[in-house]
DNA sequence: AATCTTTGCAACCGCAAGACA
DNA sequence: ATGTCTTGCGGTTGCAAAGAT
């Protein structure tokens, strides 16, 4: 026995949305709150699709929603994130504040891509030709091959909260486990020390991964940045995981779709979710924006992060 | 000025996961 | 354990505006 539809599509309202239906619905919600997507129309007075209210709401009418235009620097942070986690739109909108997945996927499509594809172009490498020159493409679509992160099946064990979080008092506790998830972590916990990268945290990821994210650039890893990426960790930025295969050769580690690291959402949004926080009341807040820029600055790119945040 | 093409964006659709009874 | 409901997500479509011819 098949489901019900979500609504009966018969006598509904369909395409752009009226001011007036605008007004009913956000009244709505500000009397009753979200939720309920499915009653919402008949309790409201909407000829409309719950489903559509929803949609209407969370892309359009909610009051936190940032419009205009995208700046250089979210628009700089939605091509990493989408490097780094592929059409994940609404998780890279969740490091956007005020910013719809809709939005970005928008965004994305119309202009980025484009953009980003164009770049790639240019910096085309030796091990995306093949023998006759030509371009080897990794799927039907044509897109070429990155290290896209696929954030769901991994358990996040425990999170270290972002120093800067910490240190700015937005937060009290210095870890944040995770309920359920497993204590004992093949990997000991990133270093306490005082630097931006203090929230590459207790992982439940091996050190393949951390090199992935580091370095995820569609290419494979050199071996000066393994070596740069060792320096880091006897500088104390992040302590070796005991586990890592030794027969992986520095030549072998490719940073490529076969590593399905699927870091949880917590990777991220521990941070997100605090800028988020504190930017809800206040969308455009400098402070906090810049704050999570400069993190994530620092996780997506250790070489340049000084470069595009400013 | 009229027509055609392209672009940008809002909205829709189908699917999947989690919650719940 | 199973079926249904609700919500969220990503891909796609439709349409209006802008630009090109």
């Amino acid at each position: 026995m098949g489901r019900k539809p979500c609504c009966a599509k018969e006598g509904l309202n369909r395409g752009a949305w009226s001011a007036k239906e605008d007004n009913i619905l956000v009244n709505f919600v500000k009397v009753h709150g979200e939720g309920k997507w499915r009653d919402v129309p008949q309790r409201a007075g909407l000829k409309r699709c719950g489903k559509s209210c929803r949609l209407r709401w969370l892309n359009y009418l909610r009051p936190d929603i940032r419009r205009g235009n995208i700046s250089s620097e979210e628009e700089e942070l939605i091509i990493r994130l989408h490097k780094l986690l592929g059409n994940r739109w609404s998780l890279i909108a969740g490091r956007l504040p005020g910013r719809t997945d809709n939005e970005i996927k928008n965004y994305w499509n119309t202009k980025l891509r484009k953009k980003v594809q164009g770049h790639d172009h240019d910096n085309i490498n030796d091990s995306s030709k093949q023998e006759d020159g030509t371009e080897l493409k990794d799927n039907k679509l044509g897109k070429t091959s990155q290290s896209v992160i696929r954030p769901k099946a991994m358990r996040c064990a425990k999170v270290v909260m972002p120093w800067p979080l910490i240190d700015n008092g937005m937060v009290n506790n210095h870890e944040h486990t995770i309920p359920g998830g497993d204590s004992e972590s093949p990997c000991r916990s990133a270093q306490r020390d005082n630097n931006s990268y203090g929230f590459l945290m207790d992982f439940d990821v091996n050190d393949l991964l951390i090199s992935d994210v580091l370095y995820s650039d569609g290419h494979q890893v050199h071996k000066d940045q393994i070596v740069e990426c060792e320096n880091l960790v006897d500088g104390g930025v992040l302590e070796p995981c005991k586990n890592m295969p030794s027969s992986s050769s520095v030549e072998d580690i490719a940073v490529s779709g076969h590593v399905e690291a699927k870091v949880d959402d917590s990777l991220l949004d521990v941070v997100a979710a605090e800028n988020w926080r504190e930017s809800t009341d206040h969308p455009v807040q400098p402070n906090a924006d810049s704050l999570d820029l400069k993190t994530l600055a620092a996780f997506l790119n250790l070489e340049d992060d000084h470069e595009w945040i400013n």
